[in-house]
DNA sequence: GATGAATGAGCGTTCATTCAT
DNA sequence: GATGAATGAACGCTCATTCAT
């Protein structure tokens, strides 16, 4: 029968229970990357949990809400490195955050490539990227940064606006290369062409210099 | 039963499948942008058109071959309409080019807003953008326009990647716009923000003149 | 998929439509009667009916929507079959006609006996009982035939309520009947009692000729 | 998994146990009065009573068999509510007794109305109305009455088949009357005419001064 | 004894596709 | 060519029951 009310489920505090969540969730996200939004269906997720479909009933509501912690989870994995990386590197000229930036969500976009390919399908993700806490977390350094370096860059009549322009002008153009770019251009060279892209926007000059400062900044980022 | 083999369907040559082409397209298109992806099925699609199912497979060979020509359609569309705009005004400077592209290609998107919003859950969709022949087309014009005004700009190492960035830029910046910045900020201002930023990457300076030729642009663009 | 809208099924016009919803009612009558409302499932009706589910739902909105038709041709059945009673012996002695009606209606409820209690057990079915409108039309013939005997029988304050008291009276008596009281006592004598209980309720006298009266009467219905 | 063989379940002994039996039983039962059978669910009752599921299936061998006491404990009260207004008047005039008995058992059916319509649907409960051990008393007590009453009533041929007619007339009037009357004729109008319906099956004259009787009765029952 | 996480058969329903007419 | 009745695999979800802890 299909679903008439909005069941509660329960939240996970035993050990058990969290192994079995992790499981389904892991099974879930495995599954949404190898087939796509098709494969993706709950006896096939409980299947390949190695667990009964009941279970996988147990602890989410339904089908999509399985997809919400798998897009948030993946959210807070990138929000977070970005994070991480401009607290590492903020006494950092900005061109080389910019670059560092890019470089690191071309790797994670690369690392988890099927997975963004499926939840771009998802509108519920498409129309939340930027909105989400880590990413408005991610805004706000953004902001700061912008206004840290106010004399260097071009008049700033509106900071929200830039600031959400600038980070869609990145994460859009990079999903965009890991997507159609890859086999086109070097990876090393898309990035470039987007920290220029970056850089420009907010009137800074992209130096030839950058590139010499990214390697140094490259072997930083790893510490 | 799911398809299994790969049928091979008649072009429509005749008067008559021309038109029963045309409205299944067009029953299909309406369904679309008005239900989502949700309510794009076939039956739906044969019911609204006022044809029997089987007249759908007379002339598609499954679900997703419909969706196709949508896509073609729409795509054709907004690269005439762009290809149009610039051969109209190739003599402007390219920041009043810049402008009314930009200009023009958000209020495609404003109108056909659920049909894009739809069309991004379709991987088919989403990976085919820039590629598409007319698309191909607008990607020489810029080539070509980038070149004309190659004096102007900062120098171009790779004019394939240049045009491929500011073209993906502009794309992704004004969907990403009309999605989810129109409520944020008025829809000129999100125009201003995006033409900065592509003028910039390329080299230009926007100034405070862009809005003035607009006007003067905005009315040429009509004739 | 739950079902979510509220879709509207085709009405048989065609020949081959009207076959293929037969068989179904047919074979979801009888699964009901065999196996009661445990194997009254979709796809239990459907194989039976020798048809694919998808054909069920092709002129059933749901489940429980198969269960109506079923439910009325039954009371439509009971209640010609009683009005044909009563008319083709509407100038007999009222003792003569309640005695005919409790003894076709415990025929008729002996015969379908399995698919009775299987309905008893559908709310729907139960709540219904005498409000059906072809039920709605044997109350009225009782008020008819109550009224036509008025000067025969008790002084009756509310005609609406006797009626409804007496068709209850008769129906309750007999379903229970059939259903308990078959291996206790045989039908005629249970009739009988029930024939009893309904003249002495409106101030008629049972006699011992009913008993002779509805042998002849017997015959006569039969014709 | 769904039950194959029959477990033996233990007859709760201790004091503890009793109490769990019966916070599930409660829970069933409220369960059951408040949503029906649809919300009459193992994992259900057992929340509601505060106890795991392993707990119910510790004291009942399954779910059908939680309906069974819950049947038995409503039949028992009804029957002992009946059988005690039995004692405390039997040396009033059947006629009160008639009249106070249909009243009383009215009331009970409204006060657990949506308990008895959940239970309608149950096969069970329908099959054994008047065949449980308690309402066997009340049949006793009806033949008694019967008997004791015997020169002022019509003539009984067989006092089993008079009493189980009594009994069924008086019950299922009564419930039809509260599923179906009770929002045409008021209450005690309903009940006046099924007391008729008693009394002149058996032989007595319903006269007006019944009311009167009754509003003594009534006091009399509150003893 | 008690628990509740786990199970999975099975249900109601959808919809891409076929094919007899 | 056109139709639309028919199909059935497959999906989302429920819930009676079990059993390791």
């Amino acid at each position: 029968m299909p679903r008439t009310t909005t069941p509660k489920r329960r939240t996970p505090r035993q050990a058990r229970s969290k192994k079995t969540v992790e499981r389904i969730l892991n099974a879930a996200t495995k599954l949404l990357a190898h087939e796509g939004l098709d494969g993706f269906n709950t006896n096939r997720i409980a299947q390949e949990a190695g667990v009964g479909v009941g279970s996988v009933y147990e602890y989410f509501p339904g089908k999509d809400e399985i997809l919400e912690p798998i897009i948030n989870r993946l959210a807070n994995r990138e929000a977070e490195t970005i994070l991480d990386l401009l607290s590492r590197n903020e006494n950092r000229p900005l061109e080389s955050i910019v670059w560092l930036v890019v470089k690191r969500l071309s790797e994670l976009y690369l690392e988890h490539h099927d997975l963004y390919v499926a939840l771009r399908g998802v509108p519920a993700f498409r129309s939340s990227i930027g909105t989400r806490p880590s990413e408005q977390q991610v805004l706000g350094k953004i902001r700061a940064l912008l206004q840290k370096n106010e004399s260097k860059l071009h008049p700033i009549a509106d900071i929200e606006l830039t600031a959400f322009t600038l980070f869609h002008l990145v994460e859009s153009l990079t999903y965009q290369t890991i997507e159609q770019g890859a086999d086109r251009w070097p990876l090393e060279r898309s990035v470039e062409e987007i920290v220029h892209a970056a850089l420009r926007y907010i009137g800074l000059t992209p130096g030839p210099s950058s590139t010499i400062l990214s390697n140094e900044a490259d072997k930083a980022a790893k510490d």
